[in-house]
DNA sequence: CTCTTTATATGATGCTGATCATGTAAATTC
DNA sequence: GAATTTACATGATCAGCATCATATAAAGAG
């Protein structure tokens, strides 16, 4: 059956977003198309009418997904206007993001997964990653831009780490002090 | 046809080694039982002799990726007792671990695939991650031991999430920004 | 209102991969 | 050295999954 341009226009968007959240949850190879499609309440035959393929939806799906990452570090910085590092930080490296890879940074929960991937995925990767580093110069404190740029990336690298880590191991008890570790160096430390 | 007993146990260390390679180098679903058994130059119908499942390889050989990534770390530290704790950090940090993922961190390579494996895998990796982190206590510096545990984590997530963020990224000036950003944060501070 | 277009549904198709069944020849055992 | 065990090979099974073919009914054009 057929549906309006903007009824089409809005599944698509909707396949989007629940591919950029099952993906992150259950890694590209963890998610079918059929069970893209299914989330989003249509069948697996409509797919390729929206896409050329599951790498073509991999790779925009990645790009959502940095897009929304990107909002939720602006809303946490909007959040807390006189200390926005400290709000991204924070953010970042709560247990509640650790806990709902879903909704949350794509390197975390895709990288080395978007390491293997096809062209398309990988720009989209890099095209996320110069803008998240965009966004965290403009918060990060330092004498020179090239210090400012320096010191965000690695504080980029610190909060993709810690949360990998914290991830991967099974013991909340660690899992929390990873957290706490990464928090007290990165709101020490101004490098 | 049958080998002797010493032979199989070399089977199946070879098997463990080859595994750990290819899962860092594809991925856990990107190798099959019959890739792995192949690389070793055997076919897939010993496996389930040697392994219970696909799932039990992949925690097993997990465990020693661990464990050669830590006598890699301490082949670094002993050849240049001086700075043992730049000499990690180079190594990790170098274009040739971050291009050869088969024969590096389990964490950068596996991570994010890791915390949605089974309950063996992320046993193994929370004891690999737990013994990485007192490894790396020990070549910490710190006033007291509890700060040197707090940087040692910290250091180590900035290690892992710079692998990741340099890997991920598709353009080799920007990959290889990141590396060194990481290194003159790590290296420059002391907190 | 009729005709044409098309977004989606239903239903193949073909491949890959985990696991199991059975055979065989070489190693152990006695 | 005969009997037995067993590590591995060959080949099947079964399920999941990407992709394609065809049908259908609703949207849009006239």
């Amino acid at each position: 059956m057929r549906v309006s341009r903007e009824q089409m226009a809005e599944n698509r968007e909707r396949i989007l977003d629940t591919a950029a959240t099952l993906f992150r949850e259950r890694g590209f190879d963890g998610v079918g198309v059929a069970d893209v499609m299914k989330a989003v309440g249509l069948t697996h035959g409509g797919f390729y009418g929206h896409f050329s393929s599951k790498d073509d939806l991999a790779a925009q799906a990645l790009g959502r997904a940095f897009v929304h990452s990107g909002q939720s570090a602006a809303e946490a910085r909007a959040s807390e206007p006189q200390a926005p590092r400290r709000a991204i930080i924070d953010r970042y490296l709560s247990p509640a993001h650790r806990d709902d890879p879903g909704h949350g940074c794509p390197v975390a929960a895709l990288g080395s997964d978007t390491a293997r991937q096809g062209e398309a995925s990988r720009l989209a990767a890099t095209e996320g990653v110069r803008a998240a580093i965009k966004g965290l110069c403009a918060i990060t404190p330092g004498a020179t831009a090239d210090e400012r740029r320096t010191s965000a990336i690695a504080s980029y690298a610190t909060l993709v780490g810690a949360l990998v880590l914290a991830r991967m191991v099974d013991d909340a008890a660690l899992s929390d002090e990873i957290l706490a570790a990464a928090r007290a160096e990165l709101c020490s430390a101004e490098a």
